[in-house]
DNA sequence: CGCATTGTCCCATTTTATGAGACTGCGGGG
DNA sequence: CCCCGCAGTCTCATAAAATGGGACAATGCG
């Protein structure tokens, strides 16, 4: 693929902040992506004239800025499908009493884009930018079902991580599993990505019948108890195909 | 300043999604840059790849990726103002029962960091890096307020918008009430930044007592009437300071 | 069916990034 | 109190990269 290695490598020293640590020094920086040190600080300053990097209040070392947070709200608005799904994400809330979740894909893992908390005293809150394996939760295994088969060997290729004892790291295994969620239409996870945590995710689709998102809802696993499962699967399911209708409407 | 022409560029086609239109095309991207196409590509391919940026469903053009919803979580994590606050804001929003939100300056703007909203069915929802002038409302200019005076005199130079008929457009006024709010350690607005909103706003400091961000509620005017502005201030007033202390305590 | 627009690729040219090193200022330890 | 080491900034020759023109394919629209 024809880049841009300059580009590149700014991208590198930012990101650098979501997957190494919060707060770096210029020093770790320049160590980590083997720059020298006058490099390494023409990108920092870069990155901090536009305010996605700020120093800390020390001076030591730098940290994601707030533009950062403007950035994020203006996904949002880019992508077509909250401002479609949060009404019913709401509904589902309420109809289910369990936190709602609107999740995509982003490379090997799976990202909440948008979630609706349940109000109840005891609830699961994850929150936007959330992420977790691609392999393991009920709506990471949704969108792993309806991904494109190559990249699903891509992924299968290297090892997969395993969160709790339930996950499923066997590739033989998952891929059964995601074959049982293409004919079913959803999926469920007992305590896969985290403990004690059950989820059931149904697929969204857009006007061209593409999957692009997953709605889910997750619980403690002592309140979705197996007898309650059907009914929350039924409410998801239609809540994910209520949100695809209107996707297929307002797009075409 | 010493920066780095190819990085910046890159940046630039990356925040032109949240300035200009949550979905461009290369084309646009290109004129707006003034960029040829060849090059354009090279630096969409690029966001491309990190998943900042990513194509809309019918291949005409890009919008904002779901990796800049992880990066935005991560901001949280390195600021630590939002950790500390979080618990005091939720009690100021039990105590006052409006939408509390914990601000930052960026640039000319005031970010949204943190917020919990009021229960009430009427509310304000502000959402995390929502923004707005640094001139317009509470928070906004508690923070300018506090801010370093050859900045102030900076922002003061460029016509401020008005964006109600409550805003202060007028600079020699704006430094009468910036003052005011320095000896009174509060900032109350009427209907500045949102028409019918009003908010009331206080700083917080950390260990070397410098104003890092800012606490506030707001509500619509017809609740916090005069009459409950003392009562308000003073729980605002107060929380701010209970996180000022703590993060005296953690970071000394 | 053809014209316009979008997206990709290649390559000589120019621009720019790069890192070594010199210099400063700060803070901790001897 | 002074010295040493580290963080940060700057300059400059060199090396490397970005750049944009243009050729080409694919797509879509009239």
């Amino acid at each position: 693929m024809a880049r841009n290695s300059t580009a590149d490598r700014a991208i590198d020293v930012l990101l650098l902040f979501e997957s190494v640590g919060p707060v770096l020094g210029a020093p770790e920086v320049s160590e980590r992506l083997r720059m020298s040190r006058s490099t390494t600080y023409r990108y920092l300053q870069s990155l901090r004239s536009y305010d996605l990097l700020e120093e800390a209040e020390d001076g030591r070392g730098f940290r994601l800025g707030p533009r950062v947070l403007r950035l994020a709200k203006a996904v949002r608005q880019g992508l077509g499908v909250p401002e479609v799904a949060l009404p019913i994400m709401r509904e589902l809330m309420l109809e289910t009493d369990e936190t709602v979740l609107l999740t995509r894909r982003s490379g090997a893992n799976v990202v909440c884009v948008e979630r609706v908390s349940s109000q109840h005293p005891i609830r699961l809150s994850y929150e936007r930018g959330h992420i977790v394996p691609v392999h393991a939760g009920a709506s990471a295994k949704v969108l792993l079902a309806y991904a494109d088969p190559s990249e699903v060997d891509e992924l299968l290729k290297n090892p997969l991580p395993r969160l709790t004892k339930h996950s499923v790291t066997e590739p033989a295994k998952l891929r059964r599993q995601l074959e049982q969620i293409r004919r079913e239409g959803f999926a469920v996870s007992h305590g896969e990505a985290d403990a004690n945590v059950t989820g059931i995710a149904a697929p969204i689709r857009d006007g061209a019948d593409r999957v692009v998102a997953a709605l889910s809802i997750a619980g403690v696993d002592f309140r979705i108890v197996d007898e309650a499962i059907p009914r929350l699967t039924a409410c998801v399911v239609r809540a994910a195909q209520q949100i695809s209708d209107r996707l297929a409407d307002g797009h075409e």
